[in-house]
DNA sequence: TGGAATAATGCACGAAAGGCATCGATGTAC
DNA sequence: GTACATCGATGCCTTTCGTGCATTATTCCA
């Protein structure tokens, strides 16, 4: 096999057609300039330049090996440069997994800024619930996830990216909506409610049960999405717990209530990712995200 | 730099992720190759395989250089061979110099056989007088000529290619072209005379003077183009000599008629080449016309 | 806990690359 | 026509690099 050495030189001397200037512009002496195209013209098995002790000239074979000795250096020269460039983030694909939560509020935003600081990376976006977000972090399937959990298991990272208030979606003609005092915690009680899923939508429900006195006789559907259950509550079957940021989604005969007494951001989303992940793209998605 | 041995490493570890099958894919130990692939991580200044004393896999970084490094790989192996190629006239680009005239017989089927033996030489047809044909061949512009000359100047050398008879070509009505008896040279003597320039078609009239008494009162025109010529014999302007692949050129109110008494094939066409050509693809583009 | 698997490292040898000096051939000038 | 300048090739020496063998270090698995 030749080498790139010896195409370097190659494509120096055809281009100067004159070894010694050619070897100049190597920073080498004429002599080993001689031997490595001697070299490479024994490889080859053809003589690609002709030497006429006064002049030097490309052969044809020269000249058709002169396009591919360029295209070897051209592309020589890019591979590492591309690496590199992949290494420090600049480059790269992130797969990002999201809830179709996520995707009312800061989704978008993160989008944009992304693609605006670091125009280098592709974002592939794939909405899935949390639990299907662990699963595919833990098997390198995706990157980054965003989602509601309270403690993420063993290997995987988080970091708070949104913390909101808890609301109350109500059907526009309902007692709570139509009430000329605040609202408070405790009014919920005996009131039809549309739950989050205790095992679908974990966060959620453990979030609730832990700051609202559940009648759970008065759980009328456990679900899971959010646009479902609002959907529910137009329709008029009953009340149900949303994020503040659901409230951005506007559906006729559902109104948004906020309650007096827990002002608290309580319900948050995370930046969830695994320690383990080598994707260089990822730290700088992240650093981007803290700013 | 690094080498294109390195890359054949790197590709080949890259596609086992196993060094020690991957050394014995490139027939080398396990040790050197570990170094290479240390050494071509050095220069490029990225990690490019995760070793995990258990298991080996691609960085980001890696699986780009992996797309890179194949590309390189591939031209590599190219490289020599194009030259291969064209060292041995299997490919390769031949420019042809012709005269018109060559073209009503020869030329077509010359193209037919080259294209069809010699399917990787391009041809790049050029019209030109011998004279031309000549100032090119030197200067390298051309590889081949299709002309007529007697004797080809120094550096150029020559084959004939086709001999034939010369004829003549004489309006329908001409008495000459209503004889009841075997023309002869002698007929010619007296008639008005459409001749080849003495200096343009220096090959035509030499040949001509050296077989016909010619009266050079009797010369009405001098040409350099065959077409020329026998359109001025179609109009009724006098006779002409013509070799007898004229007489394919069928033009209304032109007849071709052969001298008994000049029956040899005088009228010859040569290939002439340049002896100093170091294209390959002449080589062997000679080799097929003479068979 | 011991053995198998696997990549890294130490060491020695031979090949290759580079620099310096020189040769050989060819064109140029007086 | 002869002396000189130019320029690529060659001889020789030193340093660097690539390779194989033997061994080490680590981890997985029984």
């Amino acid at each position: 096999m030749y080498t790139l050495d010896q195409v370097k030189c190659f494509v120096a001397v055809a281009s100067h057609l004159h070894f010694g200037r050619a070897a100049e512009e190597l920073s080498m002496t004429q002599p080993p300039l001689s031997r490595q195209i001697q070299k490479l013209e024994r490889f080859v098995g053809v003589t690609l330049l002709e030497r006429d002790n006064r002049r030097v000239s490309l052969t044809p074979a020269g000249e058709a090996f002169l396009v591919n000795a360029r295209m070897l250096l051209a592309v020589s020269d890019r591979a590492p440069r591309d690496a590199q460039r992949i290494a420090a983030g600049q480059w790269g694909r992130l797969s990002v997994g999201f809830t179709a939560a996520s995707g009312f509020g800061i989704l978008g935003s993160l989008v944009s800024v992304i693609e605006d600081r670091l125009p280098g990376i592709d974002l592939d976006l794939h909405e899935m619930v949390t639990g299907s977000q662990l699963e595919n972090l833990a098997e390198g399937h995706i990157d980054l996830g965003i989602g509601r959990l309270e403690v993420p298991p063993q290997e995987i990272e988080s970091e708070l990216l949104l913390a909101e208030r808890l609301m109350l979606a109500a059907p526009e003609r309902h007692p709570l909506a139509l009430l000329d005092r605040p609202l408070h915690r405790s009014d919920v009680t005996g009131q039809p409610l549309i739950l989050h899923s205790a095992t679908k939508a974990t966060y959620f429900y453990n979030l609730i049960v832990r700051h609202f006195p559940i009648d759970h006789h008065m759980i009328k559907h456990s679900l899971s999405q959010v646009l479902t259950m609002v959907n529910l509550v137009a329709d008029g079957h009953g009340i149900a717990f949303v994020p503040e940021s659901t409230s951005l989604l506007k559906i006729p005969g559902v109104r948004y209530l906020a309650f007096a007494d827990l002002t608290d951001d309580v319900v948050e989303l995370k930046a969830l990712w695994n320690s383990q992940s080598r994707n260089p793209a990822l730290q700088r998605v992240l650093s981007v995200i803290r700013d």
